[in-house]
DNA sequence: TTAAGCTTTCTTTTT
DNA sequence: GAAAGCTTAA
């Protein structure tokens, strides 16, 4: 028999060896490797996030400093939890990691005077959220006469891009998409143009002036788009090598994770700071989890990365925690169909507990949604959790029907699909008054205050734009008499009103008061617009009340909105409630749901057309997506496993009822692996 | 000419 | 269940 030698704590030295107590073999050595470049390869359920946080943990105990140490992650909630565990890891060390999302971390140093204003920015400038965008793209489409408006009236650009038949109005969210795919792949837009948007084929001339006008926009409002933040902070680094080299030397250390959802823009990111640097890169990641393609994610990223880092180490986590052995030999059955990628075989750490995953067809969505509830409402009283209890669906849509149910049944639930909290019509009206506020050039955030004035609209809101905002203080230009004059006349008094409320709002001090702030508009005419123009009223004064509440905690505007939009999180969310007791049922999407587990978890609406996606089939290499994004629902398990789809459905709600096909990710699996169901209805009595 | 109201269409996933 | 498109009213 061995002997057990327990090592002590040497007194006066950092305890990092503690630090890598409840790891295995492969996530000590991992957590531990040294300086270099390193690849962890992390199956589900793995300890992945374990592992990287002690890696963070190790590095401080080695001497680095936590404020050199960059750890991106992919999405908001992961960067959330990555910080959390970190802290439980390292106390209050953990607040100077630089840890994020790419977006969040370029927003940070992007607001450096010296670095906006070397890229053409002031620091306070503002950050366009997705809607924002695209509103300002159709903006330019209009100017340009490439849209509904210019084709009727002939008056305008007819003769710039006449040479060619036209076609039809260019869609904004078309040409959108084309033009940040195009830079977060950094590809030509005629490739990606041929690629994945056929329908603009021969047009990439008029896109290409759509680009140059909207980027024009973006430039005199001072504001940038979620793309402009990787892409200028690659700019930066390109163009100024001295400032290049700073930021090089001021992170020592890299970590990625998630590297297979990464996009060529953010690994060209990643890998021109650790070639100017000290060449410490970290990459974690599982390519069958790589489900944002839509995003330009390119898991080619992972699967390449030892090609591009010769003599990289390489460490594999296949032990899977989380999982009973037989949830993990049903994902190992799915993902074996993709051809693509390591191959991997998961191995279950748990005792066998002779529970199989469970399908069950019902006849139609609301029996799928009774089923669920009732399976719920039985796993509670047997004395599971609610806290413990989730149900995944490909789209936000599929949950409509399960919440109306939830509702009824009194089970308490928290949607993390959706409007986001700060994407709600009525935050983002708030936030646009502070936002003029903040940076007075903001095109879009004034087109927004303007058309809610009855009496304005689109025509107005731009004549009273192109009075103001050429002029060196558009505020202040906005209580002149021109000003006034370039509003139609049925509208004045409402125009007048409005700059008066502004001025209030503006003397509570959003900059570094933004409660104030809110407080102001709140108590401005705002109100009254708001219970005209929207439903449900009182619950949007109430999320207003609640910005307010948030706003709180924050003495500058620029980060109260850079949180918001960079960390915020779906409504209901943690940044609103952070001491929320999590004794709720979660519904998500599948997408959201990355990186979390349940000990039960059901997986709905399994049918063709809606998971796998009818349009994402179509698309090259878009099934074996579909199937990742399976891959990762199932594996959010740990101890059932449910899968439910009903056999009648009626598409887009008033629709014809069509009979379903069963999903193939369902059908592909070897049947010994899980048990079906049959679902009978009790007899009702009349 | 512009705004507002009504109808129709289509709906992936996120920073 | 919202955004785009069309029609009507001012």
């Amino acid at each position: 028999m061995a002997r057990r030698i327990t090592l002590r704590k040497a007194a006066g030295r950092s305890d990092w060896e503690a630090m890598l107590v409840g790891l295995n073999e492969v996530q000590r050595l991992a957590a531990a490797a040294p300086d270099g470049v390193n690849l962890i390869l992390a199956g589900p359920g793995s300890g992945k996030t374990r592992v990287i946080t002690h890696r963070v943990a190790w590095l401080i105990g080695q001497g680095v400093a936590p404020e050199s140490i960059l750890l991106t992650t992919f999405t908001r909630r992961a960067a959330r939890e990555m910080v959390a565990r970190l802290s439980s890891l390292v106390g209050p060390a953990a607040d100077q990691v630089w840890a994020g999302t790419f977006h969040q971390i370029a927003n940070r140093l992007l607001r450096r005077r010296e670095f906006a204003e070397a890229l053409g920015y002031q620091s306070n400038f503002s950050i366009l959220d997705a809607e924002d965008a695209l509103d300002l793209v159709a903006q330019a489409i209009d100017e340009l006469g490439l849209g509904t408006r210019g084709r009727s009236s002939t008056r305008r650009g007819g003769s710039e891009s006449g040479c060619g038949e036209a076609g039809g109005p260019l869609k904004p969210s078309t040409v959108q998409a084309a033009l940040s795919l195009a830079l977060n792949t950094r590809t030509g837009l005629p490739r990606i143009v041929e690629e994945r948007f056929p329908e603009l084929s021969g047009r990439i001339e008029q896109v290409e002036a759509i680009a140059r006008t909207y980027a024009a926009k973006k430039r005199a409002a001072n504001a940038m788009d979620y793309d402009d933040l990787l892409v200028q902070w690659m700019r930066l680094m390109e163009q100024r090598p001295d400032a290049r080299d700073r930021m090089a030397r001021e992170f020592t250390h890299l970590l990625v994770d998630e590297m297979q959802d990464t996009n060529t823009l953010q690994i060209e990111i990643v890998e021109t700071l650790a070639a100017a640097g000290a060449g410490n890169l970290t990459a974690v990641g599982d390519d069958a989890q790589s489900i944002y393609r839509f995003r330009g994610a390119n898991y080619d990223n992972l699967l390449k990365f030892p090609e591009r880092h010769p003599g990289c180490r390489v460490f594999r986590l296949e032990i899977n925690y989380r999982s009973t052995p037989e949830i993990v030999a049903f994902t190992n059955d799915s993902i074996r169909h993709n051809v693509e990628g390591f191959p991997k075989t998961l191995i279950s750490a748990r005792p066998a507990s002779h529970l199989k995953p469970l399908a069950a067809a019902t006849s139609n969505a609301y029996e799928e949604s009774d089923l669920i509830c009732q399976l719920i409402q039985e796993a509670v009283e047997a004395g599971r959790r609610l806290g413990e209890i989730a149900v995944l669906y490909r789209n936000h849509h599929d949950s409509i029907v399960l919440q109306g149910d939830l509702v009824t049944r009194g089970l308490k639930y928290t949607v993390r699909s959706g409007l986001r909290f700060f994407e709600q019509a009525h935050i983002k009206d708030v936030l646009a008054h502070l936002r003029v506020l903040s940076n007075p050039r903001d095109e879009t955030a004034w087109r927004r205050l303007l058309l809610l004035l009855p009496g304005i609209g689109p025509a107005a809101a731009s004549r009273i734009l192109e009075t103001i905002l050429p002029t060196a203080n558009p505020l202040d230009t906005l209580a002149t008499a021109e000003a006034m004059a370039s509003a139609p006349p049925r509208a004045r008094g409402r125009f007048a009103a409005f700059v008066a409320d502004l001025a209030q709002v503006r003397a509570a001090d959003p900059g570094n008061r933004p409660a104030e702030a809110v407080h102001a508009v709140l108590k401005s005419g705002y109100t009254e617009i708001l219970k005209q123009k929207y439903e449900h009223p009182e619950q949007r004064l109430k999320d207003i009340e609640q910005l307010g509440v948030l706003a709180a905690r924050y003495d500058a505007l620029d980060r109260l909105v850079a949180d918001l939009l960079l960390a915020g999180d779906v409504y209901g969310m943690d940044t609103l409630e952070p001491d929320e007791p999590a004794e709720t049922l979660v519904l998500s999407t599948v997408h959201q749901a990355k990186g979390l587990e349940w000990s039960m978890v059901f997986v709905m609406r399994l049918i063709e057309e809606s998971f796998p996606n009818a349009r994402a089939v179509i698309e090259p290499g878009g099934l074996d997506e579909e199937r990742r994004i399976f891959y990762v629902a199932i594996t959010r398990a740990k101890d059932e496993l449910i899968l439910t789809y009903p056999h009648l459905l009626s598409r887009g709600g008033r629709g014809p009822v069509v009979l379903t096909k069963p999903s193939r990710f369902l059908q592909e699996i070897d049947v010994n692996l899980y048990e079906r169901a049959i679902v009978s209805r009790d007899v009702e009595p009349f």
